[in-house]
DNA sequence: ATGTCGCCTCATAGGCGA
């Protein structure tokens, strides 16, 4: 089982991309983030063979997942905040696999009552995973986490220091995440590689220099953890005209 | 501070979010 993590930066946008590396990499599951916009192209995707289930929002946020299995949607919503309107979450079951799509708020600039909302959904999240771990089902959460967990994550620590992705609160509540018990599937399996990232901005040649950042995970729940075979980070459509700023990450389960 | 995208509109330029 392949499943794949691609925040698209507008699937409009990204349509040629995502369908040419969908028809490369053939994943079972493709969770995508930051859609931007209030529609989901479902019928194309379909053409394609797979199943979708979308959260959208216009111009901002929004997460989908394919799947060439039927997806059952269970929630569309992070428990925790009546007010909270932001397409940011998408919680299905998938093969018996509980498969939870999230874009993590950005929170910058920090100071600011963005970086209130980011620590606070974090804050709700960590209600979910604790819930998951108390069931002891078989789950994952992936997506773009928008942050660096540890300074191994980023080319150079001291050009992250004023943004919500490196800051001691962002990056303890995502460590507090792993003290739970869940695995990074990346880290587990490279436990020393350094210059491994998943986003790079598009100023200054980023990419080419390979200034960037690992803040697009895949975390793991206890009782699926011991099936994972891979976890890899593709930078081939990084590299393509007109990329998104990240690019996709892949773990393959037994 | 800056750079570059993609979105939207009190729309073909500028603001916002990343």
């Amino acid at each position: 089982m392949k499943i794949a993590s691609w925040n698209v930066n507008s699937i409009r946008a990204r349509l040629e991309p995502v369908t040419k590396w969908l028809e490369k990499s053939k994943p079972d599951i493709l969770l995508l983030q930051e859609l931007k916009g209030s529609e989901f192209p479902v019928d194309y995707f379909k053409t394609l063979g797979y199943e979708s289930s979308a959260v959208t929002q216009k111009s901002y946020n929004g997460v989908a997942i394919l799947s060439r299995h039927p997806i059952e949607t269970i929630s569309t919503t992070l428990n925790g905040d009546e007010t909270d309107s932001h397409a940011r979450f998408l919680d299905t079951l998938i093969d018996g696999i509980r498969v939870i799509n999230i874009y993590l708020p950005n929170g910058n600039p920090v100071g600011t009552a963005k970086f209130d909302y980011k620590l606070a959904w974090m804050d709700r999240l960590s209600f979910l995973l604790a819930d998951l771990i108390k069931k002891d089902e078989p789950g994952l959460i992936g997506g773009d986490f928008n942050v660096i967990p540890e300074d191994v994550d980023c080319h150079k620590p001291s050009s992250w220091v004023y943004d919500a992705i490196f800051q001691p609160e962002s990056r303890s509540r995502y460590r507090a995440y792993l003290a739970m018990g869940y695995t990074d599937a990346f880290r587990s399996l490279h436990p020393e590689e350094s210059g491994k990232f998943t986003y790079w901005d598009y100023f200054r040649k980023a990419f080419e220099y390979n200034r960037g950042a690992r803040i697009d995970h895949f975390l793991l729940s206890p009782k699926i953890a011991s099936r994972l075979r891979s976890c890899e980070i593709d930078t081939g459509p990084r590299a393509e005209e007109k990329p998104s700023d990240h690019t996709p990450i892949v773990i393959e389960l037994s």
